[in-house]
DNA sequence: GTGGCCTCTCTTTTT
DNA sequence: GAGAGGCCAC
């Protein structure tokens, strides 16, 4: 057997951990080492020589994007199809589990899964019932504390009542009544696929033990971002009788916020004592000092596990820091930038501007737009998320399974039919004091005759509507299904006669959907083609299908570009108040996270680096100065170079200024003015200091002359004292 | 059901 | 200061 395409393209830290002996094996994986590849050989190391099928092959990661990565690459790299090997993310593989085995879970046949934009019209529906003022107890808040509690583990049961704690309590009872909400509905969150999932483990011994048997070897990504229910999954799982590969890089952990325990990593430790451990320290991507400059921004976070990477490479460019006046000059600027590397014979789609929060991608856009400079935004809307879309899933579901009271909800008067918030609050009370679905309340009412007028006919005509479309499915394919559901429900009149633009690109996205369904194959043929595209579109958000074809600037949130890698990147907004965000500066925690997310922006670069900064930034309306993030203070000064325009006004102040972390209104010492001082303009005569703004060559000054106040900089109009 | 007005907030986001 | 979400009036 010629094992050498597994191996030769290896080093030998690498080599070792796809080699290593078919037991529990925890791969620290610095940015740029070749984490997946690993991962891949690995798989492929583990078919070929310890004879594993594929049937007997279980990998996990995070975003449905990656395991559709890593399948392609496995395929690639043995010539095979991927077929019978497990390739999803946690909900996926929790999801088909629970598909499988749904008595043992104690779930209706046709359970559906609730995104979080249903969760909360649910949340918000049991809030009402229980009589909560919306303003004292926001739904969203009830929300984060269910999802949390599951990510935990933690059902409500589980949970101590604390007499004096008004808040959890309330919380935990809305956590109650949404769960048995949930339950009555078939309808399962999120956290409730990975939560039941780990309860069948529990509950289940002889299903667990079939798995066990099933799975000789269980692969696991982005380790660092499990979340504690699914480390206890796994856990369970694996035991003692299914080897695991983890693979995780603690210093990328940067979605602690949303549950993610980097102390996973050290707790695999513990819980898996003879656990080989390998490290990949060796950096394929970016030049010496990018790397020099990563390092030395992690070195300040505490209870690492220890890891330095290293580089073959050249030195490289230094790394550019432009201090811009203001968000414009910084737009401008990176804009500016991307013209010459373009011109330099690069393409666009190499070189990506990263920021901290989505709110500045605006400014950057604009400019990008003046320069005529094509250019993409990640994670916009996602296809699945839109109105449109969303209501006409809900017919669907409906079709599928008519006590889904998410989508009843959802689209019973959409598009109008009368059916207003009075209807709808007797179908829903009728519904809880009877332990009956909308859809059952509704037959009721009308059989009673309780609905008159509108409402009455409205209602009919929506249930007569679901009837016939059922009717309908039993029959039609998806296509034809879908394409009926939406002419008939009014959805595309009503989605058409939206006014501007909006309208025709709604329609346009409906029949996308349509085309969606026709493409759409079934990949278990068991199972209902309708209910499996309905969990996907749930499970998958549909990666945003952009032209990836046009060559263009990439715009993300440094979240985004975790697992990517740019020749050019721009870190753009690198201040005291954005990045780290104001928001993370009270605990040492989160402020370690803001940092990592650091290591994170500046490993995605490869050949050149730019971190840029705004003296002021309007924010909140308001004009802020902000000082030079810390982060930028933690590189090297070696690994920087300062870049200003022309006219500089003396550099080394106003990084000391910077540095100080204050911009006052009294102008820099060295330019010898002081705010009251009298100066003289060559041009306007006389005046007295005022104000003072900015910092640099950027410096500006306002001055009271005889005929008025104007505002200088500095650099172009010279004053003198006198 | 829509439009206008008021208030509130103001990260990161996958499933 | 902008955008979202809630509320009220027609």
């Amino acid at each position: 057997m010629d094992v050498s395409p597994i191996i030769d393209p290896l080093n030998d830290a690498q080599r070792e951990a796809v080699t290593a002996p078919n037991g529990h094996l925890l791969v620290l994986a610095g940015a740029g080492s070749g984490k997946t590849r690993v991962l891949v050989h690995r798989m492929a190391w583990l078919m070929q020589v310890d004879q594993i099928p594929p049937t007997g092959l279980l990998a996990v990661t995070f975003t449905n994007k990656a395991a559709r990565e890593m399948r392609h690459r496995i395929e690639d790299l043995l010539k095979l199809e991927g077929r019978g090997m497990w390739f999803g993310t946690f909900h996926g593989i929790a999801h088909r589990l629970l598909r499988s085995h749904w008595q043992d879970a104690g779930l209706p046949e046709n359970f559906q899964v609730l995104d979080s934009d249903d969760q909360l019209r649910m949340v918000k529906r049991v809030m009402r019932e229980m009589q909560l003022d919306e303003s004292r107890w926001p739904p969203k808040q009830a929300q984060w504390f269910i999802n949390a509690q599951k990510d935990e583990g933690l059902r409500a049961e589980h949970i101590q009542q604390n007499p004096g704690d008004l808040y959890t309590n309330t919380l935990l009872k809305v956590y109650q009544r949404y769960q048995s909400l949930c339950q009555q509905s078939g309808l399962v969150d999120f956290g409730e696929l990975l939560l039941r999932s780990h309860e069948l483990w529990l509950h289940r011994p002889e299903l667990l033990a079939h798995y066990q048997r099933r799975f000789r070897h269980i692969l696991v990504d982005e380790f660092q971002d499990t979340n504690t229910i699914q480390y206890a999954w796994l856990q369970v799982l694996a035991s003692n009788r299914v080897p695991l590969t983890v693979v995780g890089d603690d210093d990328q952990s940067i979605y602690g916020w949303r549950g993610a325990k980097v102390e996973n990593i050290q707790q695999f430790n513990t819980d898996f004592p003879n656990a080989r451990i390998v490290r990949l320290e060796q950096n394929y991507r970016s030049t010496g000092l990018i790397l020099k400059a990563a390092n030395a921004v992690i070195a300040n976070n505490q209870g690492r596990l220890g890891k330095e990477l290293w580089t073959d490479s050249q030195d490289g460019e230094p790394i550019s820091l432009y201090a811009a006046f203001n968000e414009q000059d910084e737009a401008n600027y990176i804009a500016d930038s991307i013209s010459d590397w373009v011109r330099q014979g690069n393409l666009r789609r190499e070189s990506a501007i990263l920021y901290r929060s989505n709110a500045q991608s605006r400014v950057l856009e604009e400019a990008l737009v003046r320069q005529g400079i094509p250019y993409r935004v990640y994670g916009g809307l996602r296809f699945y998320d839109r109105q449109e879309i969303r209501n006409a899933l809900g017919y669907l579901r409906l079709v599928h399974y008519r006590h889904d009271d998410a989508a009843f909800e959802r689209v019973v008067n959409i598009p109008p039919r009368g059916i207003g918030a009075k209807s709808l609050q007797d179908l829903r009370d009728l519904a809880r004091d009877q332990s009956l679905s909308l859809w059952q309340a509704a037959e009721r009412l009308l059989e009673a005759g309780a609905v008159k007028g509108r409402a009455r006919t409205g209602l009919g005509s929506f249930i007569e509507i679901i009837l016939e479309l059922s009717e309908r499915a039993q029959s039609a394919t998806l296509k034809e299904l879908t394409e009926q559901a939406i002419r008939q429900s009014g959805l595309r009149d009503y989605h058409g006669s939206e006014k501007g633009e909006k309208g025709q690109a709604r329609v346009e996205n409906l029949d996308e959907l349509i085309n969606a369904m026709a493409e759409y194959e079934v990949e278990d043929e068991a199972q209902d083609p309708l209910a499996e595209f309905i969990a996907q579109a749930a499970l998958d958000a549909g990666e945003s299908q952009a032209d990836e074809h046009e060559d263009s600037v990439q715009l993300m949130t440094l979240h985004s570009a975790k697992g990517l890698e740019f020749p050019l990147v721009f870190l753009a907004g690198t201040e005291e108040g954005l990045f780290p965000h104001s928001m993370s500066l009270e605990e040492p925690g989160r402020l370690e996270e803001e940092r990592r997310l650091a290591y994170v922006g500046i490993t995605r670069a490869m050949k050149k680096l730019v971190l840029t900064y705004a003296e002021s930034r309007r924010m909140y309306g308001q004009e802020k100065f902000n000082a030079l993030s810390r982060f930028v203070r933690e590189i090297p000064g070696d690994c920087i170079q300062e870049v200003r325009l022309r006219n500089t006004v003396s550099r080394p102040a106003m990084v000391q200024r910077a540095n100080e972390g204050l911009f006052s209104s009294q102008p820099p010492a060295e330019t010898g003015l002081q705010l009251g001082q009298r100066v003289r303009h060559p041009k306007f005569g006389e005046g007295i200091v005022m104000n003072c703004e900015g910092s640099g060559h950027h410096t500006r000054v306002q001055v009271n002359f005889d005929d008025g106040a104007k505002w200088l900089v500095l650099a172009y109009a010279p004053l003198e004292p006198c």
